[in-house]
DNA sequence: AATTATAATAGGGTTTTTCCTGTTTTTTAG
DNA sequence: CTAAAAAACAGGAAAAACCCTATTATAATT
């Protein structure tokens, strides 16, 4: 006998996929639709008027007003305990990527048939998130590729040097570290804020972030 | 007809193992052995002194004087055309995660049946990387549980300000961002760097990255 | 209204960073 | 060997960052 474990809550402006959706998630048994919103800010007001807080809420992206990825990072700092299965139809890797960073325990295509999208929601409920091919696949990708770092012909004292000016080390700290007369790092600093066009130690610090230059 | 298309190369100390996978490997037909190697300084020499580039490196983890990490990424920076497929025992998080970010295109536990060994070269070899269950999982899981970020009360000014000190501006530009006087900037630093025991402001920045306060 | 707590603001001094313009030393190339 | 280039080093000064110790608003509490 189905006990309604799980409740869950529609975000989708487009009314009729949402209506049809809800007709879907009941006849999958064992979940209960707590209620339908049209984008993030209607979603939040719900939240806010009921006392029904939903386990889990598919959350369609492309929404006006309030997006899905606004939507998620809000939940994921202020209900962090809402499970977000992100529903779209956008496959392209940045929209996959900025959800599940997001806080998005699952994302599914809108094309997605009704069994994976139980087997989906199971799994949220149970072991927290559900990631399919797409994603993993996804997400490996967009991890090893992300090697791509420009030349930007540093010769070696000067990475060395960089690597640690991104630390809360002084220069002349940095100058007995490396043997060298603080002038001389000095000298570096000079050259590399010119080349780079950047305007203090602490753009130097997110330069060398930005380039992989220093891990965090 | 086999025509030898993919040269390997193994890397592990075991040498047992080595030679019995380097039997494996000729079986499997379409790939040729080129040589052995018992860790990676070994492998280093192998490369500068024969003429012979391996296309692929199967690559021990766990080996003594250079290890499999270290190999990794030198090849990464040296050799990127080398493709490098990782074998080890361990399925911890940390080694997958480290080992891909280090360049592997693929990692096998070393108990993979020989057909998945077989696909994995393959699939190297023709899209760039194979990547298995394990290590899809492990990666979408490391970077969707990234985000547990510690409770550190800071209050709505101070937020901001960390946010934009994480940027080229100076302290007197934030003062006048935020409508306030460049003595409660100093105020609000001052505190952050007593309360969560930062040194500077490069220190203040590294302290934002690593907790995700601002994006980089 | 008086008390307390919190946020904002100051004074003033020390250290570090930043900038500009050089000189000396070392390396490289002709 | 020598000219040229590059790397290391310096003087000196202004700006920014840092630090310690108050004082004044403002909001919250009793």
């Amino acid at each position: 006998m189905p006990n309604n474990s799980c409740k869950i809550a529609i975000v989708d402006d487009h009314t009729l996929f949402a209506r049809s959706l809800e007709q879907l998630i009941i006849s999958l048994g064992d979940f209960s639709v707590l209620h339908i919103s049209k984008n993030g800010k209607d979603f939040q007001k719900q939240l806010q008027t009921t006392v029904a807080i939903p386990d889990l809420v598919l959350l369609d992206i492309n929404m006006p007003v309030m997006d899905g990825f606004e939507t998620a990072l809000w939940l994921k700092n202020y209900h962090p305990d809402i499970h977000v299965l992100a529903l779209s139809m956008e496959d392209d890797e940045l929209t996959i990527i900025k959800m599940i960073h997001n806080g998005a325990k699952g994302y599914l295509l809108k094309d997605t048939p009704p069994a994976t999208l139980k087997l989906a929601i199971t799994e949220i409920m149970t072991h927290g998130f559900y990631h399919s091919d797409l994603v993993a696949n996804t997400l490996v990708h967009a991890f090893t590729k992300k090697q791509d770092v420009i030349e930007l012909d540093l010769k070696a004292n000067e990475l060395k040097f960089i690597k640690l000016a991104a630390t809360d080390k002084t220069y002349k700290e940095i100058a007995d570290i490396m043997h060298l007369s603080p002038k001389t790092i000095d000298g570096y600093r000079q050259d590399i804020f010119r080349r780079y066009e950047i305007k203090n130690r602490v753009g130097m610090v997110l330069f060398a972030i930005k380039n992989g230059l220093v891990e965090v």
